[in-house]
DNA sequence: TGAATTTTTTACCGCACGGTTAGTAATCTG
DNA sequence: CAGATTACTAACCGTGCGGTAAAAAATTCA
């Protein structure tokens, strides 16, 4: 996800600085501009380089925003995985939900490119992302029905959509009202959670 | 919504038809390619005239885009609108759920276009949509929660933001994976809320 | 019929886009 | 220092975009 060379030289000094600062100015012009806004030249001119010499380090631009997804993506992944695979159950899933929505308020500039990302409206045609992302919640719901925290005719499937829906929309509304309190937000919605799915009711 | 003349004369039947017919293949276009790859060029030729012919009934191709979107979400407020106008409580937000969720359903021309308008990803600036929509289902739950079919302690922004979030995730699912039962989804979704909304637990 | 007006076409304009080419600095290396 | 490699720039190309101008059809109406 994060090297596109085939496999070639170990890349110089210069060659992996670039492709960083591109990686970084991209990421910084979708979360301003947008997908559609942030074109190859504006990219050069961000970085103080001609579009050729983008076009040096990166063999189009798609496979510089395609990096740049990559890397958020990435490193996304890295902490939520960390928060979940910690855990089990339901409490798995809660921080799912948690750990997601955390990270989107501590790298606002990551935010955009996540919020497209999932919307599938990366202008880069992959997105097997919504797919194994769903599945991966699917497997945790599952999981969590398994092991007794969840009452035993939750819908994996259909409560993954659910659930990574109202993630989404937390963390989208942030985008449009800044002042927007996610991390209650995503309380609720693991209250919610608990109440709808819990074996025992969590509370009450 | 419909009409941006600003007053004029009342319309000859060609200039009706033609915006009629313009909307349409604007619609079925961006069903199949999405927003950005409607164009101008691809509007004409859909509809069989020349770009300037367009331009001739509309004052620029994001005028053709707005109608479009326009006349979509006109029809869906007016069907959901019906549905939910008849009922009070918690019932109007199942009744809400069920009827987005079954308009697109019928109307999977029309879905792909929602999905756009609802991420703000229309090309054209507007979306007002997206903010009044909360409000209008905040609204709901608020004299859901008065009306005691909620509990008293339900915060309704970030409620309405979790709901719409789930509703959005039902229907775009639809559009990646078309064998997906979104009336089942909808009815775990009205499941769920009853359980963790409802002041008096639905059922169990 | 013939004039007025509607609808439409053809041809064009300027622009921003992604990408290529050829040459030029800069840097590393023997 | 010389030669090779790395990193880059300026200029250009073709394409598709939204939009405009002028004139030709088609239609309406007296």
């Amino acid at each position: 996800m994060s090297a596109q060379v085939p496999v070639g030289r170990p890349l110089t000094i210069t060659e992996q600085a670039r492709r960083a600062q591109l990686i970084g100015v991209t990421i910084d012009l979708v979360a301003e501009h947008g997908y559609p806004g942030t074109s190859l030249a504006r990219i050069a001119e961000a970085a103080g380089i001609s579009k050729a010499a983008v076009l040096y380090h990166f063999p189009s631009k798609d496979a510089v925003v395609r990096a740049a997804y990559g890397s958020v993506l990435e490193s996304l992944t890295a902490y939520v995985g960390a928060e979940v695979g910690a855990r089990s159950g339901a409490a798995a899933i809660e921080a799912y939900i948690r750990s997601l929505v955390a990270y989107t308020r501590h790298h606002p500039a990551h935010t955009r490119m996540i919020v497209e990302a999932i919307a599938g409206e990366t202008g880069v045609d992959d997105t097997p992302h919504a797919a194994s992302r769903r599945d991966s919640v699917a497997g945790l719901i599952d999981a969590a029905r398994a092991s007794g925290d969840y009452r035993p005719d939750v819908d994996p499937r259909a409560t993954a959509v659910i659930v990574n829906g109202a993630v989404d929309a937390i963390v989208a509304e942030s985008l449009t009202d800044p002042g927007f309190d996610t991390a209650h937000a995503a309380e609720e919605l693991v209250t919610m959670l608990r109440r709808a799915l819990g074996a025992t009711d969590g509370e009450r």
